[in-house]
DNA sequence: ACCTGAACACCGTTCAAGT
DNA sequence: ACCTGAACACCGTTCAAGT
């Protein structure tokens, strides 16, 4: 007769999404997901392979998350107001907590094919907007390397505390912004 | 009688340079380290406070690298050309070695006084250009903000293999370039 | 002054044994 | 089918003891 299940897989992801969400990558540990779900830490192996794919379930529910606030930030009639509030989400996605921002396209894992994927699908709302705004096919792909790095650095730079010699951080944004979006 | 020293901090933070150079942030263990000095793990504590010391010598030790780089690369008469080479140097340095790339800027240790010393000195060669370039002093700090997270993010996401949806990388990044220094 | 062995708490992971 | 205790190799770190 099977033992009843104390958890489960979803259980286990959520538990990890939080530690990770609360106090960073380094919280997420077999032990204290294992403990907050009621089971001794060998046993979390009968739900995961083993602590990176716990990492990496938190990953793709954490680009899910992303994609859902950009296209719930993403307003405006003009292209380019749409393009900029769709910025602005995604900068306000990763200051609303950094530590779950950082565990998104971190590590070089993008060859596995469930990271790719979640990353592709949270890539759809910009590529969508910038066929929307009639940017020529051939152009959509590297006006994305400009924007997604330039959103990606300055998230990560902002949560790091890199900008500190002053200065408005919100202003250098618009301007970065601008910038980029100037052409449209 | 003193015993004789069989190392150095020097030596040590070599040694740990080397290791994450070649392995990753994670290779680098007090174990490793004092074992490639001849020395045991306890003797190292002698050197440095902990091994988030041994990191950070390592992450400013690139950051000096970093900024040598930078200027060796520099090279053309007009500004918009100088800043393109500088560009093309700093993605140089990070695809040469990913490992080495990805010490720095990571974390969120800019608070720390001597990481934020480190920091200032490596951007000091932007900083220069841009002011030689007749860019006003209160757009300087701005324009870096959005070229120095547009190199940080796109060289992340390039050795983190990110750009695997097909197309030249190579002209992406000189689009990207060109469209953020397009107002010069 | 620097190095060492022994020890501690913690980590991820395996495996045979339980139900 | 899922859970458990015991065990393993490893990790960072402390400390008293050596020279």
């Amino acid at each position: 007769m099977p033992t009843p299940a104390k958890t489960s897989r979803e259980a286990l992801a959520r538990i990890a999404r939080e530690l990770v969400e609360a106090s960073g990558p380094d919280a997420l540990t077999v032990g204290a997901v294992a403990n907050a779900a009621g089971i001794k830490p060998p046993s979390l192996y009968k739900h995961f392979a083993d602590r990176a794919a716990l990492l990496k379930a938190v990953e793709i529910d954490v680009l899910r998350e992303l994609e859902a606030h950009i296209r719930a930030g993403t307003a405006g009639t003009t292209p380019k107001a749409r393009l900029k509030s769709m910025a602005h989400a995604y900068r306000d996605f990763g200051r609303a907590a950094p530590d779950r921002y950082r565990v998104i396209y971190s590590g070089n894992a993008f060859i596995d094919p469930e990271i790719r994927a979640a990353c592709l699908f949270a890539a759809q709302p910009l590529f969508e907007e910038l066929r929307a705004a009639d940017v020529p096919d051939d152009r959509v792909l590297p006006l994305s390397r400009t924007i997604v790095p330039f959103l990606h650095g300055f998230v990560l730079m902002e949560i790091g505390s890199a900008f500190n010699l002053g200065g408005d951080v919100d202003e250098a944004f618009e301007v970065g912004l601008e910038t980029i979006l100037a052409g449209l």
